[in-house]
DNA sequence: AGGAAAACCTGCGTGC
DNA sequence: TGCACGCAGGTTTTCC
């Protein structure tokens, strides 16, 4: 489920419950996610609480004295605090068991995520090395952007979804923000002008802002289990919605392939 | 070195 | 009903 709000509000919904909980076992189901599940995840945070729970880009980050535990959900993965008495279900692949006997389970039928141990001696995974700046902080701003896109001829859409360039910009939330600020998808990074940089970052946060926003409205469920919430509440105004008429003008909206992804857009409302 | 494509998986909808 | 096919919210790896 996750693009980067999504991520943002699993880890709200079960922030409270894990930050300083300590781990009473781990049971490991199925280890062959993205990368093999570290065998002795169960003996490494037997006992150990975690101290806290952050994101970075798409991964979770759970922090413990001697280690984080790196966690992505990839396209189908999923993150929710159940009780005891919740059947395990299939890809139910990993559950950490809390000390109130509570369970934070790990579900992903398509097993593109990951859940990777980084010793703290280690310094800073690999993963996470070469990521470009949060799309929330202050240091994505046009200055920074700009330079980016100049080196780039590869189509707008696809920069901003380069890691590289900023984190978090998924499918669904690249043709939302190139919508908003009503640039064509498959104009050359470089070619932008600045205003339309400008446009473009503020788009982007607002996006991102406002599905966070949207998603905070049904954190509740992840606690309690049932539904995969905020994803699917969120209104778009160009992703799937193919020859529907636009929002703002009434011209069907375009479909087309980019880097074998579909992107959605207007191609009246955005040149 | 930059950019495009393949690769990793399961599930679901569509069309024959 | 069954089956083949294409597509899905990601990102690393491989191949030009």
């Amino acid at each position: 489920m996750p693009e980067l709000p999504e991520v943002e509000t699993t880890r709200r919904g079960i922030a409270d419950i894990v930050t300083g909980a300590r781990i009473e076992d781990v049971v490991i189901r199925n280890r062959s996610l993205r990368w093999p599940v570290p065998e002795a995840l169960p003996e490494l945070l037997r006992g150990q609480r975690v101290q806290k729970l952050e994101r970075r880009a798409k991964y979770l980050l759970f922090t413990f004295e001697h280690g984080t535990l790196i966690v992505h959900l990839g396209m189908s993965g999923s993150l929710r605090v159940v009780t005891a008495a919740r059947p395990v279900e299939k890809h139910d692949h990993i559950d950490l068991l809390l000390e109130d006997g509570r369970i934070l389970r790990y579900k992903d039928p398509r097993r593109f995520g990951c859940m990777l141990w980084q010793p703290a001696a280690a310094g800073p995974h690999k993963l996470l090395a070469e990521l470009g700046p949060e799309p929330l902080s202050d240091a994505f701003d046009a200055g920074y952007l700009s330079e980016q896109l100049s080196r780039r001829g590869s189509a707008v859409k696809l920069a901003i979804m380069d890691q590289h360039v900023v984190v978090g910009v998924g499918n669904i939330y690249a043709s939302e923000a190139l919508f908003r600020s009503a640039i064509h998808p498959e104009r050359a990074a470089n070619s932008l002008k600045k205003r339309e940089i400008v446009a473009l970052v503020v788009a982007i946060k607002a996006t991102l802002a406002d599905a966070i926003a949207a998603g905070g409205t049904t954190l509740r469920d992840y606690v309690d289990s049932t539904g995969n919430p905020g994803y699917f509440l969120l209104q778009t105004y160009a992703y799937g919605r193919t020859d529907e008429a636009c929002r703002q003008c009434g011209t069907p909206i375009s479909e087309i392939r980019q880097g074998q992804r579909a992107t959605f857009f207007c191609r009246q409302c955005q040149k």
